[in-house]
DNA sequence: AACCCTAGCAACCGCAAGGCT
DNA sequence: AAGCCTTGCGGTTGCTAGGGT
C-alpha cells in the first residue's frame, strides 16, 4: 500500500510564508490549538501542507521564541551539548528555551563549525585536528565516546556549563545549569520577545479577538499553559514558559502586551 | 552600475518513532 | 501483532541579501 503523503501536493503551496498566511495559521492555533496538524491547513483555509505549517509554527510564529543570535553563553551551551549529544538537535534546543532545533542547527553549521575550525578543533569530535589521532589511546582525558566526554577542549570559558561525565550526573547536573541559565533566558525572552519586529506587530495585532476564548481555556494546554512543554522536545528540563511560571498576573498581562496579545482581549 | 560570489537562514524532504486501531 | 497515521527529527536545498570586483 505504501506510506500515504503527507499532503496532496496538487495545489499545495510551498516556499516561503507570507503575512497574510502566518497571520492566518497563528489566528487559527490562538483559536484552536494544534490538535492536527494535518487537518490544519483545510481548517485554517491554507493551501500549505500539515507539515509546513507545523515547522512554520515552531520555528518562527511560536510567541515563546527568541529572537536573533545566540548569546555568547548560548553559544557555549550548544558546543558543550554538541560535544555530549552530538547532531540531536531537537534534544540541544530543549536545553535553551526560545530556540528551535532548526535555529540552532543552522547557527552550528554557519557559525561555530567555523569557529571551532579555526581554533584548530574538530567540530564532530570536538577533539583537536591534529591530536585526533595521537588521543585515541589516551580516552582517558578525551573520550572518542560522545557518552563518556567529561571534557572539551577548552574553546573559550566554560564556568557556566560544567557536564559531569555519567548520563545520570549529566542530567541532574546540567538540569542546576539549565535553571540558571533558563531563568536569565526566560529573564531575556521577556525583554526581548519581539520588541524589534514589525511584522510580527502586524502578524499580533488584529482580527485576533477571537482568541480570547482560547487563552483561558484548555487549548494551550492544562489550566492555560501557553505551550505545550513537547513542542521542542519531549525531554525539556528547563522551566517552560507559561503564564503561571510568572509570578504576578500583572507580570503575565505586560508580557502579553510587549507582543502584541493585548489585542486578543485582556 | 552590473555581475559574481558567499554566507545565512527559511523551508523542504525523506525517514523514523510512537501511538492508535 | 500488524498496519496505518501523525508527528518529530536531521540533512539538505534554494533563495536572498550583502560584499567584493
Amino acid at each position: 500500500m505504501g506510506r500515504q503523503p503527507c499532503c496532496d501536493k496538487l495545489g499545495v503551496k510551498k516556499g516561503p510564508w507570507t503575512a497574510e498566511e502566518d497571520k492566518k495559521l497563528i489566528n487559527f492555533i490562538l483559536t484552536n490549538g494544534h490538535c492536527c496538524w494535518r487537518a490544519l491547513p483545510k481548517l485554517a483555509g491554507l493551501r500549505r501542507c500539515g507539515k509546513s505549517c507545523r515547522l512554520r509554527w515552531t520555528n518562527y510564529l511560536r510567541p515563546d521564541l527568541k529572537r536573533g543570535l545566540l548569546s555568547h553563553d548560548e553559544e557555549q551551551l550548544v558546543i558543550d551539548l554538541h560535544a555530549h549529544l552530538g547532531n540531536k538537535w531537537s534534544k540541544i534546543a530543549s536545553r535553551l528555551p526560545g530556540r528551535t532545533d532548526n535555529e540552532i542547527k543552522n547557527h552550528w553549521n554557519t557559525h561555530i563549525k567555523k569557529k571551532l575550525l579555526k581554533m584548530g578543533i574538530d567540530p564532530m569530535t570536538h577533539q583537536p585536528l591534529n591530536q585526533e589521532h595521537s588521543n585515541i589511546d589516551n580516552s582517558k582525558t578525551i573520550s572518542s565516546n560522545p557518552e563518556d566526554i567529561s571534557m572539551e577542549p577548552k574553546t573559550t570559558n566554560t564556568k557556566d556549563v560544567e557536564i559531569s561525565a555519567t548520563t545520570t550526573e549529566e542530567e541532574s547536573s546540567s538540569t542546576v545549569t539549565d535553571q540558571n541559565n533558563s531563568m536569565d533566558s526566560e529573564n531575556h525572552l521577556i525583554d526581548n520577545i519581539y520588541n524589534d519586529d514589525e511584522l510580527f506587530s502586524y502578524l499580533w495585532s488584529d482580527e485576533t479577538t477571537k482568541a480570547e476564548a482560547s487563552w483561558s481555556d484548555s487549548n494551550f494546554g492544562v489550566g492555560g499553559t501557553l505551550y505545550d512543554n513537547n513542542i521542542s522536545g519531549a525531554d525539556t528540563d528547563f522551566p517552560i514558559w507559561s503564564p503561571e511560571r510568572i509570578n504576578d498576573e500583572k507580570m503575565f498581562l505586560d508580557y502579553c502586551q510587549d507582543f502584541g496579545v493585548h489585542d486578543f482581549g485582556f
